[in-house]
DNA sequence: TACAATGATTGCAA
DNA sequence: TTGCAATCATTGTA
């Protein structure tokens, strides 16, 4: 006998049950007695699943006619059988998942930039540096800073409150489904094994889509870090005395303008630059400096004058400081160097 | 407001 | 990696 003819036979005995009849073995024996056909196995199903249809009350005391009803211990044992031959070729499904890496990514991002974890500066050193590479006055970056900030905690904002409502609807769904299985484990057989793999289950569904909360949100950072990094859009020329020093070196340095790097340290030290900044410095003047040579004539011309007068003071100190009759000599070289 | 000046970025070559 | 050349984006000025 197969499993389904084994089962069918043992369902017979539930057929042709009526609201008022279940639960009451006398009126199946009566039922039986009088020689009704019996009822297949669809009958018994059609009136669970009307039990959907029915208000609260009815549906409670139709099941637990249903649970009360003789056959019932036989139909549980039916499916005891069933499913051990049947779970045997579901427990090869079961398995543990290796931490997705695009999850860990995710994660490791959003812990750097405070989104999630504790908040603390991660962000706030990301618009520091934004600020410091940008070359702005400690005032403009402390301005963007706080902006940056405001607009990063934003973001935390939504995120944690979004999480926590997966979270909640995670916990609900779980509740409500363990719920549903433990009530169902009555009729049917449900190892608490078979719970924890629905468990399982949801909570890989649930965690899908908290990935895709993750990577908006990583998104979102990106773009807020790329609007704050992106120097071009709050560039400031350097000072007057800044862009002095860099002329001078070049215009003194014009048959070879290439500072090495000890060079552009120092550049980079006077100028209260960094020495990215000199780089891109020399690098276009080198350009716009070949491209236009006439155009810079005048001002080379005039950092000429400027080096030999330097130059002239600074051999001239050097003389009167060689020159111990000179009384006063101090003084009157300072008001050519200033 | 148009335009020149200027600092930064990008793509390529050496 | 560094420098060049082209280009972008912003600032400063007439």
């Amino acid at each position: 006998m197969d499993d389904q003819t084994r089962m069918m036979t043992g369902l017979t005995g539930l057929g042709g049950l009526q609201q008022a009849d279940v639960g009451d073995p006398d009126s199946v024996r009566k039922q039986q007695s009088l020689g009704q056909p019996q009822q297949d196995i669809g009958d018994i199903l059609q009136q669970i699943m009307a039990i959907t249809d029915e208000s609260l009350d009815e549906a409670q005391a139709r099941k637990h006619a249903l649970n009360c009803h003789r056959m019932k211990p036989a139909l549980f044992s039916v499916l005891c059988e069933i499913k051990e031959k049947t779970v045997l070729s579901i427990r090869g499904v079961q398995e543990e998942d290796p931490p997705d890496p695009q999850i860990m990514r995710l994660d490791n991002m959003l812990l750097a930039e405070g989104v999630s974890g504790p908040e603390k500066g991660g962000g706030s050193a990301a618009a520091a540096a934004a600020a410091a590479a940008a070359g702005g006055s400690p005032t403009d970056s402390s301005i963007e800073h706080s902006d940056y900030r405001a607009k990063l905690a934003q973001i935390r904002q939504i995120y944690h409150s979004e999480l926590e409502k997966y979270e909640q609807a995670c916990s609900e769904f779980t509740n409500h489904v363990m719920n549903l299985l433990r009530e169902q484990s009555r009729t049917r057989p449900i190892s608490p094994k078979e719970i924890e793999r629905m468990v399982a289950i949801i909570h890989r569904k649930f965690s899908s889509i908290q990935m895709q909360l993750k990577q908006s949100t990583c998104e979102a950072v990106m773009i807020l870090r790329s609007r704050f990094l992106d120097a071009r859009r709050k560039r400031r020329n350097f000072n007057k005395q800044a862009t002095e020093v860099l002329n001078e070196y070049f215009y003194s340095h014009l048959s070879n303008p290439y500072p090495s790097e000890e060079a552009k340290e120092e550049l980079a030290k006077k100028c209260g630059i960094t020495v990215s900044q000199v780089s891109n410095w020399f690098g276009n003047k080198r350009i716009r400096y070949k491209k236009n040579i006439g155009k810079f004539q005048e001002e080379a011309n005039l950092y000429a004058v400027k080096t030999a007068v330097d130059a002239a003071n600074v051999s001239a100190q050097a003389s009167q400081a060689n020159s111990p009759a000179t009384p006063n000599s101090g003084t009157s070289s300072s008001c050519y160097t200033d």
